[in-house]
DNA sequence: CGCTAACGCAAAGACCTCTA
DNA sequence: TAGAGGTCTTTGCGTTAGCG
């Protein structure tokens, strides 16, 4: 389960932030304030194990890795998910920082965000990929990236029912251009050569289309009523209400889209890549609509940082 | 009928070219 | 000439068609 608080202390620090508000749309724009510094890393680095500890274990227990961190044996060579190549990272990097910003900021409709525990465990991918290396550490490739939404988040009323729910999809890219920009949210480029238009198939397109009720709410079912029935015996039996196939009970979604990596050269400060003064004109969801920047420097280095960091403490402790 | 080569698709960085 | 835009390349998976 995740349990970690959201680093605030450490994010006021790293990062300032411009928000704003318009009817039912909320956008965000972060940008870095000051490199990293240890401070930094260590507080992320606290919640990013938080984040992935459920998978972690989950993994772990399928490659049979010893669960005592002084284990030396080749079973350490695939760690979760500090063995997973840099791609990969940056995509798991995406929907922690979705989730703590979550936690963090004030989103559109003010709710009380709570995140029970980070959907990992279902990157199928990336457990076979542990379960391979640790049987054969040559076994280096690519690991698929998580289709579908990327993170989920609920809110909880004063009787325990979930009446509304948080889906992120989120991107990263080294350089945010206009065109890098519009290749993701409308799709890349295609036709005949020299009139080659969008082809719709982008983030825009994706939330548009999105479910009422996503399959990353089946999952959160699942993953509660396996590890924690009793202290979320009243969400898990919302969950089931609004699952159900039958006169399921009604859940209000909130979409959010989270723009990470690092800025085009000639990016003016305080600049945002969607417009904020108005709902976008692509978003046709009419849903509540939340938009997250996140504009940072050497963000290959950050994310290799906080990956590279993560439970080593707990291995240098244990070897002491 | 099952295997394999070939093609298609996707993500993201590298590389090339055009322009203010 | 720096930077933006666009295309190419790389890596790997999925699908399909052809062949023994």
């Amino acid at each position: 389960m995740h349990t970690a608080p959201p680093p605030k202390k450490a994010l006021n620090k790293w990062l300032i932030n411009y928000p704003s508000e318009v009817g039912n749309y909320g956008h965000l724009l972060l940008e870095q304030k000051q490199s990293v510094d240890t401070e930094i890393i260590d507080a992320m680095i606290q919640y990013f194990e938080s984040a992935h500890l459920d998978a972690r274990e989950c993994f772990h227990k399928l490659a049979r890795i010893s669960l005592h961190p002084d284990n030396d044996e080749i079973g350490c060579i695939g760690q979760y998910p500090v063995a997973l190549p840099l791609k990969t990272r940056k995509g798991l990097f995406g929907e922690v920082m979705s989730g703590m910003f979550t936690e963090a900021y004030k989103f559109i409709g003010e709710h009380e965000w709570v995140i029970p525990v980070f959907l990992f465990r279902n990157h199928e991918d990336a457990g076979q990929y542990i379960y391979t290396l640790n049987r054969d550490p040559d076994r280096k490739r690519e690991v698929l990236g998580r289709k579908g939404d990327d993170f989920i988040a609920i809110v909880v009323d004063q009787e325990g029912n979930v009446n509304r729910f948080i889906a992120g999809e989120a991107k990263w890219r080294g350089s945010w251009t206009k065109s890098v920009l519009d290749t993701v949210m409308l799709g890349p480029k295609s036709g005949p050569e020299g009139e080659k238009v969008h082809n719709n198939k982008g983030v825009w397109h994706e939330v548009n289309r999105a479910l009422a009720v996503p399959l990353g709410l089946e999952q959160l079912h699942t993953i509660l009523h396996e590890c924690e029935p009793d202290k979320y015996a009243s969400v898990i039996a919302s969950l089931d209400r609004i699952l159900a196939h039958r006169n399921p009970d009604p859940v209000e979604r909130t979409d959010l889209i989270l723009l990470a990596g690092g800025p085009a050269k000639k990016r003016k400060k305080a600049t945002s890549l969607i417009p904020w003064k108005d709902v976008p004109f692509e978003y046709e969801a009419g849903r509540d609509l939340q938009i997250v920047e996140m504009i940072i420097e050497d963000g290959d280095d950050v994310i290799n940082t906080i990956y590279g960091g993560l439970w080593a403490k707990v291995a240098a402790d244990a070897s002491i």
